[in-house]
RNA sequence: CGCGGGGUGGAGCAAUUGGAAGCUCGUCAGGCUCAUAACCUGAAGGUUGCCGGUUCGAGUCCGGCCCCCGCAACCA
């Protein structure tokens, strides 16, 4: 039964560069993108890069850049990245589009007209220094501490969104589930964020300059967050091709990581429903990554580059690495030492080895090949499609390399390589059985290591199986 | 009492609605030799943070306590 499936992650600011943390949620959604596709579903997968605000300006100035020049570098690094896991997106947006504009401008319009934007005051503390709003928890003494002086209150003129009138509906839809929201402890917290007492939040700013113009005032800039969420809607013609939205809106899945959880389960829907619009069929929203027991970040300077993962791991070994160690939707600590460990052992000794040794033993006989279906009981390939549909993506590969255990004790058990030519029909049987398996093996294995499931379906399509340099080197600590 | 998560054999993690505590790595002892010094078998190793309660039965529910971590207007 085919169906259309559409798959966001975040768009990633461009204040930072790709990290294990934007990589993981990104392999994560390019796992289900390909999955659906695998069983010829007709699938949208978009990610790409927030690139407006104050912040990314001012990294801009910091690295003696214009905005554009500065925002583009930055997306064609998470472009980079993306390339070297092979990440397969169908669409990479970046707010600084024209698209995006077009679309945010009829949004912002339309809430506007709906009467679900009206005119403020923001209050804030503003340090000159900075030329921006800071918050409290940013002072050291009471100061700012780049500048070191003391910030002005400061109040702007500002529009603001009549959150409070959508906060009822919101809360019941994702009571009722109309907002699937996973795994549940992130649903209880969301519920949670209505009793802390939720407010109207300002949508624009008047001091900053790097953004997109309110319509229907031009001296503000919306303010990024607000614009940034409406990139799951621009990005398919939201406001400008209403057949093309309508065919994939409302979003099937959204991706993306605890810290905002806020936006997306609250803030988002409630516009979405202030401009008429259905809520997201389902968030979900994985953990975060310490580092050897250390909180990741750039002020520890402990973040993991994917590029260097790639390169030392390969693609298909990042992706693994990655999605196999922690459970989908927890925090998870990454120990570095680990890496090489469970690539070996998995990798290398468990999938690799188990195609050497089949296709040596294959080749040495000289079995013919046939293409017949492998001796794999249905309901555990029923048990590893559930896990992926139900994201317990690191579920889904044990049970899949569960089942290269499997083959690796049958080969032991029958050990074709101790029969002689009087039982050569036998031996054949074991051989082709094992090939049969490791063909479906392959294709389970897909959406997570696409290289080496494209590598072994050609290799043991051939009528007659040759063996190959290994698919996953072993890798000396 | 701001919100949320977590404390399980040496290490990292699992245990759908409460019912014989599993997995991977590592260690030790065998086996095999087709394979990437790989693969297979077996063993040792846990009073599941502490205390109390509910129950025929709790890692799993309830109460209290002790630690660790994340979030609280912009780093996944």
């Amino acid at each position: 039964m085919s169906k259309r499936f559409y798959i966001t992650t975040p768009i990633y600011y461009v204040n930072d560069r790709p990290h294990v943390g934007t990589a993981y949620t990104t392999i994560a959604a390019d796992v289900v993108a390909r999955w659906h596709r695998q069983r010829g579903d007709e699938v949208f997968f978009l990610t790409g890069t927030d690139e407006h605000g104050a912040k990314a300006a001012e990294s801009a100035a910091k690295a003696g850049k214009s905005p554009e020049e500065f925002t583009a570098e930055i997306a064609q690094l998470f472009q980079l990245a993306w390339k070297n896991l092979n990440i397969k997106y169908d669409d990479f947006i970046r707010t600084t589009e024209k698209r995006h504009a077009r679309s945010v401008e009829k949004f912002m319009q339309l809430l506007k007209d709906n009467d679900a934007i009206y005119k403020g005051t923001y209050e804030g503390l503003y340090c000159v220094g900075c030329e921006k709003f800071i918050t409290e928890k940013e002072l050291v003494d009471g100061k700012c501490p780049l500048h070191n002086r003391v910030p002005e209150k400061i109040k702007e003129k500002n529009y603001f969104f009549r959150l409070t009138k959508y906060l009822d509906t919101v809360r019941r839809l994702i009571e009722t589930d109309e907002i699937v929201i996973e795994p549940v402890e992130r649903k209880k917290e969301a519920l949670g964020l209505f009793q802390q007492g939720l407010e109207d939040f300002s949508v624009s700013r008047e001091k900053v300059k790097w953004g997109i113009p309110l319509p229907f005032d031009s001296k503000q800039v919306i303010y990024v967050w607000v614009e940034a969420l409406q990139n799951y809607v621009s990005a398919i013609g939201y406001g400008d091709d209403i057949d093309r939205f309508h065919r994939w809106w409302p979003v099937d899945v959204q991706l993306m990581a605890k810290d905002i959880l806020k936006f997306h389960a609250i803030y988002w829907p409630a516009m979405l429903l202030a401009v008429g619009e259905k809520a997201p069929k389902k968030e979900f929203i994985h953990g975060f990554f310490s580092i050897n027991g250390k909180k990741m970040g750039k002020s520890l300077g402990n973040t993991i580059d994917p590029n260097d993962m790639v390169e030392k791991f390969g693609s298909d070994g990042a992706r693994y690495l990655l999605l196999s160690q922690f459970p989908f939707g927890q925090d998870g600590d990454i120990q570095e030492s680990r890496f090489v460990e469970k690539y070996n052992a998995d990798l290398a000794n468990g999938l690799g080895n188990l195609v050497s040794r089949t296709a040596n033993l294959m080749e040495k006989y000289a079995v013919e090949n046939s293409m017949t279906d492998p001796g794999i009981a249905s309901d555990k390939i029923e048990e590893i499609e559930s896990a992926i549909q139900e994201l317990s993506l690191e579920n889904a590969l044990k049970k899949i390399f569960q089942l290269i255990a499997e083959v690796n004790k049958y080969l032991d058990a029958e050990s074709p390589w101790k029969m002689d030519d009087s039982q050569a029909e036998k031996r054949a049987e074991v051989l082709r059985d094992c090939a049969a398996r490791v063909r479906r093996i392959a294709r389970l294995v897909y959406p997570f290591l696409p290289i080496a499931s494209r590598r072994i379906e050609r290799q043991f399509s051939e009528s007659l199986v040759k063996k190959e340099d290994p698919l996953f080197p072993r890798i000396q600590a």
